[in-house]
Formats: structure tokens, sequence, C-alpha cells
DNA sequence: AAATATTGTGGGAGCGCTCCCAAACTTGTT
DNA sequence: AACAAGTTTGGGAGCGCTCCCACAATATTT
């Protein structure tokens, strides 16, 4: 035998290692997906010929056989005119891949674009024949988007609550409301009473989650809601941090909730620049728990947001559906976690 | 017929169009090629009926028989942890996957994990069989990291030049050291002299050529260099760029250049916390041109790099490359312009 | 020991394309 | 009118798998 075939790609088939082993095709096969019926010595002397060769099965062939490409397509929007500072989605996307690939499954990727043509991108995803099935962020869903994706008739599963038809979709969603809420009470039983919130993004169900908490906190204290209190024109970006944080300086607040970490630590310059003090003028916390969270001086409270994870379950989910062994629609929430740090 | 086939998929292949058609799967095969020898009144009369039932080959099929699935890989390297607070990966991600797009190219992810162990992933990565070529991000490169990529056999483009091999490797990259020397000229031209550096991620090209610009354009001007205005620990991140330049405001240097614009921006705060203005005490440029720097207050005066054109000539340079148009390696740099703004 | 159930193995057909070759039809040339 | 050369079309083989069915080998029951 040759001595360095060890790294290379062989291209042997089936078929080859078949006759290498002295058994057929089909018993190959078995040995390669895992089938149970197949002796423990022969699916032994097939594993080390495979090994030996490092035969991995054409992908294309099987998927043109098995009906099944073992490719998921992941769909997000916007990913960098919008949300520029914000890693949110490079979190996810990296959570998304790792666990498409611990599952053997492949990540096609499909992002929007500013100068190109909408619809035809849409075509185009639409008509993907190469994923079994999608992950979509919910930044993209309305309720004609939805229908197109049922249309497709392959499985899907939304990242983030839509608003559109979400008792019949699938989705994988963190409890935006509950940490939003959880935040605002920490800073009630801080003894904060005029708290602002700066908001996320609107459109996204994240957005209207956590001001909904930030509602529901208040008002179960008894708080009465000031709606000036309440920024109009975040967006997740860091300019609209401090610029909103800027705009609720003017009303004497003691506390403020930012919809995520990007905006809490802008927010926190601004506080900074007014010549106030965190926490002692104003307490401020944030959502996400990402990097930032940690090098905010002082170190940012926030709620801990488990992206990584929703990527996992969004993946696992999906395949689950891929395989029938769940029925749509299948819907998680994740847990969140508020982090006491020392900006509260 | 139905009557709303418009939208969903249907499941007809290549003979039920022929069928349809009243031709043969060939004829149909080079239509959908578009095969020179097909006489108008047949073309015609068939992509009538794959417009009507929206037939799109299946690919799997298509990959299997021509031994190419119209799949490109895209590998980028610790795009979170590390690298945080840049967009510049993003932004590269959508130039590329849209670039694919727009030649009927599907991109295939593969993002490093941290907690994933890191040979098991390459191995992955190196044996995958679905991508005809590879597009990599060249922080991820070492001599033997080429040298697997070699033996893959397949075609491949590094973003970025990369320090090993690079004379036989192919690659697309901006003019960093151009870009960077650029910059340093116009702050010397500006009457400044005692000029700051802080640079990039250590281990990238992008970091060593930006310097290296840094010095050649000090250099022509007859300006020694002081190691001491050199911030040793600069890694392109919001937080070095801060600490950074709280370092160099020990040397009462009278501009800054800084090796992108995410440090730059977090230096102007650092700069404006020590109560200084800019650009009267001192001017400060950046590189990439990316959002921030027309946010930041004043704008940012910066180097545009074309990220998403890197994206656009990497696709079109694999594809060459994979239809043996050109011949490896296949380099190309990209021209950067100095964007002049307040900051200087 | 024979009959039956269970487990293991091989071969054929088929997934939906591409690509080659041969046949049929055009067109042009002498 | 006969032939060469070019253009257009159809059919077969094959890409490398999966999956079903039939058969062989082995284990279990009576």
């Amino acid at each position: 035998m040759g001595t360095d075939f060890d790294n290379g790609i062989t291209d042997l088939n089936l078929e080859d290692i078949a006759r290498l082993s002295g058994v057929s095709r089909s018993t190959v096969s078995r040995v390669v997906n895992h089938h149970p019926n197949v002796s423990e010595i022969t699916r032994r002397k097939v594993l080390e010929i495979i090994e030996r060769y490092n035969f991995k099965p054409h992908p294309a062939a099987r998927a043109l056989a098995s009906q099944r490409a073992n490719i998921i397509g992941i769909l997000i929007p916007h990913i960098v005119s919008d949300l520029f500072t914000d890693p949110f989605f490079s979190i996810l996307l990296q959570g998304i891949t790792t666990a498409a690939n611990s599952v053997n499954y492949s990540p096609i990727l499909w992002l929007t674009s500013a100068n190109v043509d909408e619809s035809a991108f849409y075509d185009q995803v639409f008509n993907d024949r190469l994923a079994d099935g999608m992950i979509v962020a919910s930044a993209t869903v309305n309720a004609s988007f939805i229908k197109r994706l049922d249309q497709r008739g392959k499985p899907y599963i939304i990242i983030g609550r839509p608003f559109t038809a979400y008792e019949q979709s699938s989705y994988v969603d963190s409890e935006n409301e509950q940490g939003a809420r959880m935040m605002v009470e920490h800073l009630i039983k801080q003894g904060r009473r005029r708290i602002g919130m700066i908001t996320g993004r609107s459109g996204l169900t994240s957005s209207h989650d956590r001001l909904q908490g930030y509602i529901s906190a208040l008002q179960h204290a008894d708080i009465p809601i000031d709606m000036r209190l309440i920024t109009p024109a975040g967006d997740y970006s860091d300019a609209s941090g401090y610029t909103g944080m800027k705009l609720l300086l003017h009303h004497r607040i003691d506390a403020v909730f930012a919809a995520n970490d990007v905006m809490a630590a802008s927010a926190m310059r601004a506080i900074k620049e007014a010549g106030l003090r965190i926490p002692e003028d104003i307490a401020i916390g944030g959502f996400d728990d990402m990097g930032i969270s940690r090098t905010t001086e002082p170190q940012l409270t926030t709620v801990q947001q488990p992206i990584t994870q929703l990527g996992d379950y969004a993946v696992r989910g999906l395949i689950d559906l891929l395989e029938g062994r769940v029925e749509p629609p299948f819907q998680q929430m994740l847990p969140v976690k508020l982090i006491v740090r020392q900006s509260t």
C-alpha cells in the first residue's frame, strides 16, 4: 500500500471500499450509516479500510439518493447596515454553525444586502433546493414571508418569536420580557423610582418584549409609567444608546435600563460626560451579557441571554423536525439570568 | 392545469419538462445550461414550460453528474471571541455571500469556535467534499495550514495576504501599507511631527503592513521613529484602542494613527477624557471607513478599504480558478483611499 | 431434527442530472 | 442534384450513493 494517502482526499467510492474489504456496497453503506444489522466482525473490517483510505461518502450522491442533503439554510437580514456595532448576529451565527457541524450538517448562508434587489433575493432563497430546512432570524419575518416559508414545504425555525402567526410557527427565543422585568425589579429593589428605558429597534419582538417587561415591572411596583422616560428611537446601536441617554438626562432619572449592552455602554459614556456617577447618581442595566459588559467602567449589570444556545436549540429543533421526531410547531423559550455587577 | 403552482416548489424533473415541451431530456438540459446549439424556437418553447412550472434543476443530481456542486466554503476564525466589536468580518461575509449568490453559488460557512476541538474542526473542514473551492480569512493561515489546503486539491483564495508562502498562494488584499502611508503623510503635511500609532492585532498581515506604512512615511519625512509612540498591544478591539491611547497620552503627541476605525473611535474617547481637543491638540486617523467613522465627534479621517469588494474579488477569483479560466496563484491588491474628515 | 424466527449480506433499481456520441435535419457549395 | 459541413436533437451510460427485496447464515423453538 502507498504511504501518504493519509491526509489527502481519496477518490474512492463505496464500491471500492466494498471491494477492498471483501463485502458488498450495501454492507459498506450500512456501516457508514450506522445501521444495526451488521455483524461486529464485518463492521470492524470495513471500518478499518474506511479509516485507512480516509473515505468519506460523496455528499451529492448521498443527497440525490436519500433526498436529504444535510444542509441547513441560515437567513439573516441586513446584518451589516443596521446592526453594525451589535455582535449579536455574529455570536448567533457562530452558535448555529457550531451546532450544525457537530451533527454533520453544513450551514449555507443567506444575507440580505442593501444593494441587491430584495425580491430577486428572496426568490433565490425560497427556490433553493439544497437546504433541507431553514433557520431564519425573526427580523425578516412578516406574514407573507411566513406564508412563503410554509409553501416551501420544508421545515424551518425562526430565531426570536415573530409577531405574526406565532402560535403556529416554530421558533426559539429568550425570555426577553421576563429578563427585562427582572432587571427593572432589581432596580426598584435598589430604591430607584425614576427609571428610564432605552428601547431596542422597533419591529423586533425582542424590543417589544423587553419594553413590556419594563412596563410590567413598574406597574407591579405601582410606579406610574412616564412616557418621556422611554426613548422612542433606540435601535440597538451604539449611536442610539448615546443619543437616547442624552435625551433621558433632561428628565432627572435615577436609573436606566438599556435594551442591550451596546446601548448601555454608550449610555454610560453619556452619563459620565454629564458629570454624573454610576451607580450613585444613575444606575444602569443592559441586556445580553456580551464581552462589553465586563469592560465598561464600572462593570455593567445586565441580563444574560444564551445567544449561543439559541443557535444550538434552533439547530436541534430543526433537525428533529426534519427527521420527524417532533411535530411543528416547535417552540422553545430559553431562560435568562440577571447578572448583577457594579453599575447598579 | 392547476392554478397555484406559481410559488411552491414543483417536484418536476428534467424528464418531465422534456415531456411537457415535447423535446428530450438533453435538450432541456442544454436550455437550462445555456448551451449554444439549441434552435431559438425550441429554446423558447422549453423556457416557457420551465417558467410556468418554476422548474429548478435538482442541485444534488447536478452536482453528482457534473462533479461540481456550485458551493464555496468560507472559513473564518474565531469571529466572535477576538474581534468582538470589529464588524470587519461581518461586512466581509456579507460581501462574499452577495457575490456568491450573484453567480449562483451557495456559500457554506465554517467558523472556528472556542469550545470545540480545533483539530477535529479542521479535519472536518479539510475533508469536506461539498465545496468546490474555499475562501479563507488569512488570520487562520500558517504554513501547515496552506499545505493541507494544497493537498485538498481544490482551489482556494485567502483574504488578506498570508505571511507564509505568499508568493505561491492565491489571495486578495487591500493596499494596507500604502493606505497607512497615505494617512501618515497626510498628518505630516498638516504639520504634525510627534505621531503615535495604535497597532492592529499581531499576527495579521494587515497589522504588519499598516505599521510598515506608518514607519515608511515617517522615514521618508526624516522623522525619527520613536518606539514609545507605537503601542504594542493593539488588537483592533474597542478596548485596546482606549487603553492604547491612554498610554500614548503620556508622551505628548500631536497626532495618532489607529490601525482601524473601532480603535480610533475609542481612542477619541480617551483623548476627550483627557481634556484635549480633536484635532487642535491631537489629530487622529483611522482605517477601514466603516459606519462609525461618520458617527464620531468630530467625524473621523480614515483610509477607506473596500471590504465588500474584497469579498467580490475573492469569489470571482475563486470561480475563475474553478473553471480554469486562470492559473494559480491568483493575486489581487485592491486600492484604498484617504478620506479626510474633521479629525485631522 | 425439522421448522421457524432472526440476523446478516448482496444485488437491482433508481435518485435527476451531464456529457458523449450518433442520428436527423439544415444549409451551402460545386 | 449530389455531397460536404455545420447545426440541432435524442438516447445511453454513468455519477455514487440509498433502500428495498430476496436470499444466506445463524439462532431459537418445538
